[in-house]
DNA sequence: AGTTTCGGCGCC
DNA sequence: AAAGGGCGCCGAAACT
């Protein structure tokens, strides 16, 4: 039986302590210790520490080279229960659960802090609201009985324990950074776009390319502007309804190419040029703020910094420390593997249970062995397009893995009705809003602008409004990206335990690619560690089924030498 | 003047 | 005719 113990910080700089039984419950007499540090560290049998919020507690206990085995984060398990439960969009803090538990007014969120560039970890300030340790372990024992009443409470436990490895990983990886060279950063920025002038205006080459464009149209164009280019594309006699990159490529006149080019290189300029430099990296690292389960589909998220956007051209100065490397290691077409295993299409399995080419095998059995139509295929069934030649190609795939595109069908009818859709292990989509409130919209679900408004398709038996089509297209994909999201908590916690012996330190994370910082020496126990943190995330995450997860790895000194 | 939304694009 | 999902970030535009 594991060992848990439970711990808050008790607002005079010490922490109260307790050990808890198999109910939960407190198994023994609360602690005050003065040194959170020492506390944990003197208790090296503890194999889960129960807290409330990973990102108040773990950040502290890191600085000063405490680690911890596992935690279960009771804030984070909340927001996943009451989303499971069908609540969402109720208050999701423990002081909220313990209200619901004890029946008294249920307070709100406390408001969600902006990040600031540059800024100090704001985890030493304490976020949220403390709770005495014995009403927080009272909300952990009532936890631990929901869980068992979950469509699938193994599943359950599984998803908010993983969850909780998830924002230890997070938390680890935040205090770590990514190696990067701002020596090589500038001198990419200088190649491409040229020497900075004083004034902190564009630099030599957005210059040069906005007078080419200027001279294109024969007038003054700012190029930044889109109502000033759609303008000046009017005046030429050419009619164009946005600057998009994908509709001007087909415009024929000379300011095209110049402002194609002159759109990326502002784009590196803006969101990662010197500014972003002078703000994010600091002593050869960049240090953005990982956010585990940030999104409702389970994916993370950065405050700050654009972690996950980072340009392929930009990864250059991402660098290994003298004597160390980077493994970077990115799962191969995770989508369909992760439909595979979810769907139980014996046809999709036997494919995605090789570690070749999967968009390869699936164009030979339904494609005639061409691949791009059968990955526009796959992709198309996942994200719902209603349109052009992966809808054309979907009945294709649906004659030959018909249990896969079901499954999706289903998930996409069941967002359309406003019924529950989860991922694998329970993690729950947010219905659209009958009721007034606000909570799906926020978390970016489509909503009906006027639910009992008579719409014109309502008319039409079998045809879901626009609305209701877009509701469907997210859960569609909600279930496939969000159980991809639930395999990748557990790899990353399994790799993050094999690294436990190690130096190695996991240090980007970015939906189904890792970069792992190691000693030399230590890269073939890495990748080896990743092939077999995949596998056993596999079998943990969708139990026992032919489906195989491989991962590209690259042993590299620069993340931009990768693939 | 300060705050929110929009357009566009980066990544998966 | 047809806009495939998820995010973050920036400046400009629009708003208060």
């Amino acid at each position: 039986m594991a060992d848990r113990w439970a711990l808050a910080p008790a607002g005079d700089g010490g922490v109260d302590v307790v050990a808890l039984g198999p109910d939960g419950l407190p198994a023994g007499p609360v602690r005050r210790e003065p040194d959170p540090a020492e506390a944990v560290r003197s208790r090296p049998g503890v194999t889960r520490w129960v807290w409330r919020s990973t990102a108040e507690v773990y950040p502290r206990l890191l600085a000063t080279g405490v680690r911890v085995e596992r935690c279960y984060d009771i804030e984070d398990a909340e927001t996943l229960l009451l989303g499971h439960e069908g609540r969402y969009g109720e208050p999701r803090s423990a002081a909220a659960a313990l209200a619901r538990l004890r029946g008294g007014p249920v307070p709100p969120d406390p408001p969600q802090r902006p990040a600031e560039p540059g800024a100090q970890s704001p985890l030493f300030e304490p976020q949220g609201v403390h709770l005495p340790l014995t009403d927080l372990v009272a909300v952990y024992a009532e936890q631990l009985r929901r869980h068992d009443a979950a469509a699938h409470p193994g599943r359950m436990r599984l998803l908010t324990a993983a969850e909780s490895a998830g924002m230890l990983v997070a938390a680890e990886m935040n205090r770590a950074g990514l190696p990067w060279r701002a020596d090589v950063h500038r001198q990419v920025l200088h190649e491409l776009l040229g020497e900075r002038y004083a004034g902190g205006g564009e630099p030599r080459r957005l210059a040069e390319l906005a007078d080419e464009i200027s001279a294109a149209f024969g007038r003054r164009v700012r190029p930044d502007l889109p109502a000033d280019v759609i303008k000046a594309f009017a005046q030429a006699g050419i009619k164009v309804r946005s600057t998009r990159r994908w509709e001007l490529r087909s415009v024929d006149h000379p300011a095209v190419r110049p402002l194609l080019e002159y759109k990326r290189l502002y784009r590196i300029w803006v969101a990662h040029g010197w500014s972003w430099l002078q703000d994010w990296v600091r002593d050869g690292r960049f240090r953005p703020e990982f956010l585990a389960g940030g999104t409702v589909t389970g994916r993370w998220v950065t405050n700050g910094g654009g972690a996950l956007q980072i340009p392929k051209v930009i990864r250059r100065a991402v660098v290994a420390d003298p004597g160390w490397c980077l493994v970077v290691a990115d799962a191969d077409q995770m989508e369909p593997r992760v439909l595979a295993a979810i769907s139980r299409d014996p046809g999709l399995m036997e494919v995605a249970g090789r570690e070749t080419d999967l968009y390869q095998s699936v164009s030979d059995r339904a494609f005639s062995g061409d691949r791009d139509q059968a990955k526009i295929a796959v992709l198309g069934a996942v994200y719902g397009q209603t349109s052009g030649d992966g809808l054309k190609n979907l009945a294709a795939l649906r004659r030959r893995f018909p249990q896969a595109v079901a499954y999706v069908d289903d998930a996409a009818r069941a967002g359309e009705e406003g019924r529950l859709v989860r991922t694998w292990l329970g993690r729950t989509c947010p219905p659209a809003a009958r009721t007034g409130d606000d909570a799906a919209e926020e978390a970016g679900i489509p909503q009906d602008e006027h639910p009992d408004a008579p719409g014109p398709q309502e008319w039409v038996p079998g045809y879901a409004s626009t609305d209701a089509r877009a509701r469907g297209r997210f859960a569609r994909n909600f279930v496939v990206q969000g159980s991809a999201a639930d395999w990748a908590l557990l790899l990353l916690a399994a790799l993050r335990q094999a690294c436990a012996g190690m130096a190695a330190e996991l240090v980007f994370f970015q939906h189904d690619e890792v970069i792992v910082h190691c000693p030399k020496e230590e890269a073939d126990a890495v990748v080896t560690a990743i092939r077999e943190a995949a596998e056993l995330a596999g079998r943990l995450t969708f139990g026992e089924t032919p489906v195989r997860f491989p991962f590209t790895t690259a042993v590299v000194e620069c993340y931009a030498d990768a693939k």
